[in-house]
DNA sequence: GGGTATACTTACTTATTAGTTAGTAAGTGG
DNA sequence: CCACTTACTAACTAATAAGTAAGTATACCC
């Protein structure tokens, strides 16, 4: 049986459940500080089962960021975002990192992997570099789209730009970590005064 | 004994090798990443022995944190650094900065810790909050005082964009380790491109 | 109704973790 | 030279980790 009386289950539902609660837990916890243990008590199920759909860890973890992946490129070709005019696009960038601040400070998957990218296997290593690489790339063509059209304001190139911002706001989500939201207000305000013409 | 022959021991220095290889751990591999057997084989002994100086590994990880904030206020009230012009003093700040990048890409104490921030300990927690309090707080005063002298510009209030500063440096550290050092300079150098008038 | 795939559980192994306790060798002060 | 402290080691415990192998219940297909 897959469960008793309690909930109606989906084909393949249960695999999903288990990314979603592995995502949750390592964006809370951090990679080496959780365990099939913590989901499989979560599920009400048995951490062996974990392994069935996930044989190790490693393919876990690997899943997580390449889902991860995968939505950003659909996001970033979703047409309305695509479609966008770039100050907007920076401002449904932004909303996504409000997300994360207003669920209970959740930090962004970059800035939860990053401190222990070391311990990673290489195969998440590889998947968050991609992410990360892609992610970088199509800040820098909305912010140099922003910077002709006038409506976004900034100095040297757009790469650099945009990997500062990136970086500013995975930081942010840190910071909030930390402390509580407001820091992450306060320098989510600093950057929109200083790219919003 | 403490060791034989092969070297001179000064009292106390078993415990501040101790301290020194955690916090090399600490910021190569995350708090949840690094145990006391492997400050033990590095120092060619058992694990209980590190048990000795530090009874807990919370005692341990808060003696990091305490540490690196005294070194901070140390640092903060040198002549060499407190007598300078603001301008200097952000660079001197970035130096610091510079040199984590250049030892292997290693992250400052504080991107290291946030993103395990939860699974710390409550004495770490309080220790980490209070050095990124007063490291924020000694910026916006640099910051101010630079904007006022005409040595630095930005806009917004000073300890917003100390906040951003921080937090963009500490992310730049981050990336350096997932990718290599080229993305860390390109942020540090649009920092210094956008702040130093 | 039999065979097969799916979705698990039970029961285990091996490794590692933090931490404890008792003991011991070497140096120190009286 | 004796008591005491320092700085450990040896030998554990209890918990948790990832991972495996074998078995089982259910559903679907022929």
């Amino acid at each position: 049986m897959t469960t008793q009386a309690t909930s109606v289950i989906l084909p393949g539902d249960t695999r999903s459940r288990i990314l979603d609660l592995a995502e949750d837990f390592l964006l809370e916890r951090g990679f080496n500080a959780f365990s099939y243990q913590h989901i499989a008590r979560e599920l009400d199920m048995k951490p062996a089962a974990i392994h069935y759909y996930y044989p190790s860890k490693d393919d876990l973890g690997t899943a997580i960021v390449a889902r991860q992946l995968r939505r950003l490129r659909k996001w970033r070709d979703l047409p309305r975002v695509a479609d966008l005019p770039p100050a907007e696009q920076l401002e449904a960038l932004l909303t996504v990192y409000d997300s994360h601040a207003r669920h209970e400070c959740r930090v962004c998957m970059f800035g939860a992997l990053a401190a222990d990218f070391r311990t990673l296997p290489a195969t998440m290593q590889a998947e968050l570099r991609t992410f990360n690489s892609e992610l970088t790339a199509w800040l820098a063509q909305v912010l140099a789209a922003g910077r002709a059209t006038g409506s976004l304001r900034f100095v040297g190139s757009p790469s650099a730009k945009a990997l500062q911002v990136l970086t500013t706001l995975a930081g942010a989500l840190q910071v909030a970590r930390v402390h509580d939201a407001t820091p992450y207000h306060s320098i989510v305000g600093q950057l929109r005064l200083e790219l919003l013409a």
